[in-house]
DNA sequence: AATGAATGAGGATTCATTCAT
DNA sequence: GATGAATGAATCCTCATTCAT
């Protein structure tokens, strides 16, 4: 828990440099609320409105639609990878992790249904990139052995089975499915929760 | 206020009330192959294009977007609760079916997660009928011992991941994946196919 | 789904935020001009076109059908309300102010009928707490032994009663009949005009 | 009271005739009622469903909107004019028949306003043959001395004074203003009823 | 770099009117 | 004559996106 001095990263930090970063952290996170709100349709509009930001600092920041999904998902994938990277994480700690990012943002769920036929338009492409960081975090702590070694899809179809399963208006059901799907598939998952440090 | 009518123009034919079933037919159709391109929130009038009539018909035959996909899936549903009725079907031919339908019918997927908070407001309460529907029928087959037996939901989150796992492009890629999910779930399941008397 | 823009197209100058208080401002101009024409039921797309703006910029401005009328007859309101608040002004010459908004405004009659059951699903309740402000107005230049001071609604009355007889194609005609209707009530009426400071 | 036979009058009368003249009634019945309730915008296959008929025979029977709208105004004022002919009628209870119609029919209240800018383009000019009819009826009971008798358009003015004032949700607040409205007119009114042999 | 107004296409919905049965 | 389905134009409203300030 150090803590850097931000003029350490690149001296002429000055206003604009510092508020544009803030917008663009604004607005993920206002995209993370609206999503589970309204879905990964909600109008951009919302986004900016909850960010406190104008809608053209939105688009500054993201080209379009995609981006901001992208840039919200891509904060899940990398939580998941920090996990796995971490040395004593075992594989239902990081599988933990993983369902947290599951149950907590309706977001993450999609991009990883996000190769099948019945996706709405958007969440297209990158979802696939995002989607094959997830699983080379999880197989990097795969045993030989293990339930979801034996063919080279069952690791992701398991996790798309247990996205299937995530579904329920509060975070607590979702948890509780998802700990479900886990147990039916014999799967043993670590504690459900955000990575920290 | 007031609508007029090009008076030239040559009003296309109107084929009189024998058309009504044959429209309502080809909306459903269209329906099924509009959702299973674009998802469930696909536009009312591309539906209606694709079924050769005019917007009006869509809403003389369902009064809302919910009543279109409600007629979709009515005939997914009715098709498992048929082959549950049947008297010399065991669970896997039941789930046979059920799995045809889930990887034939995108929006049908989209039916068994549509309690979900995410889901974007199309899909509400009319799905948890179809579903319950589902439900029963399924549960009519489980024998005691059952695998899925165990907990109260354990059969529907069953079903709700296989439907997770249900993705790609094409048909095949989605029943063998489905075949994989049911696999990883240790729960036998026979032909994937549809019902037929 | 996804909104296009066809790219040959050049979008037409976006003349900056300076526009705004003048598209409001051609708006309410459009609108009164469109609802003397057309009624309080015409196009909300017929004010967009006569102000020269596009649809979005109405519904910037007013929310909906209702604060577009709001906003029209807010103005004959104020203008009531000043000429009552203006210390020279005696009875007769605000009921000259009164009237002169009622020849010149369709909308502004209709307002003050506008409890009515017959009334058309528009024109609804922002319309009784205008009327209330025109009663006021005029009530603070009733003296006690006024013909209209009778009863509690005779004052009410008697303005929609004048507002009845106001029906004519020109301002010219409308007037007169207006003219006709107060003489026929007992009632003095000063110079028929707008007030001006 | 006697009772005509009905074959009195035109032997072939066979099911369709007679079926065609209740269809006729039934939906200058329902028109009343549906303008009553939803103004005289409502839809015409508003009418038809709560005739009871398909909205083919409303086109039969009647051309378009205007032709609806004028049958059920036609009823109003011959009502008026039959109380006009009736020897020992006096003018106050003329006014009385006429007043009640303006309380019971909000089409008929329109019709009276119905040479104005502003007028909802719908009720166009057959309302003025129908207004002047009104008149003809009034006039001719109307002595040489009578306050309305001054100038050529006060007893027209004086009616739609009258119809001006007559708003409110039920019938009993419109009557109540429509006789606060005649008293402050200096006009005397007899009671206020329909017409009845 | 931020703001937020304007644009206008697109989708939802309603209804007048016609016409096969 | 009656029925009621079909048509499609018109209206409402929402948003993605651009751009002057």
């Amino acid at each position: 828990m150090t803590q850097h001095r931000a003029s350490e990263e690149q001296r002429p930090a000055n206003e604009g440099r510092k508020a544009a970063a803030r917008n663009r952290a604004a607005l993920i996170t206002a995209a993370r609320e609206i999503y589970s709100e309204c879905g990964l349709d909600a109008p951009l509009s919302a986004i900016a409105r909850r960010a406190g930001v104008g809608q053209g600092v939105l688009y500054r920041h993201f080209p379009d639609r995609e981006a901001v999904a992208t840039a919200v998902l891509e904060e899940n994938v990398r939580q998941v990878e920090q996990a796995a990277a971490e040395g004593e994480m075992d594989l239902p700690r990081v599988l933990g992790v993983l369902t947290w990012h599951l149950t907590e943002s309706a977001a993450f769920i999609g991009v990883l249904h996000a190769d099948g036929a019945g996706s709405p338009a958007s969440v297209p492409s990158y979802a696939r990139a995002l989607s094959e960081r997830v699983e080379r975090a999880l197989r990097a702590h795969l045993p030989d052995g293990h339930r979801l070694a034996a063919a080279a899809d069952d690791l992701m179809i398991a996790v798309a089975m247990v996205s299937g399963a995530v579904t329920g208006p509060t975070r607590e059901q979702r948890e509780r499915r998802a700990r479900a799907a886990w147990r039916l598939l014999g799967v043993e998952v670590g504690p459900v929760r955000p990575f920290t440090g």
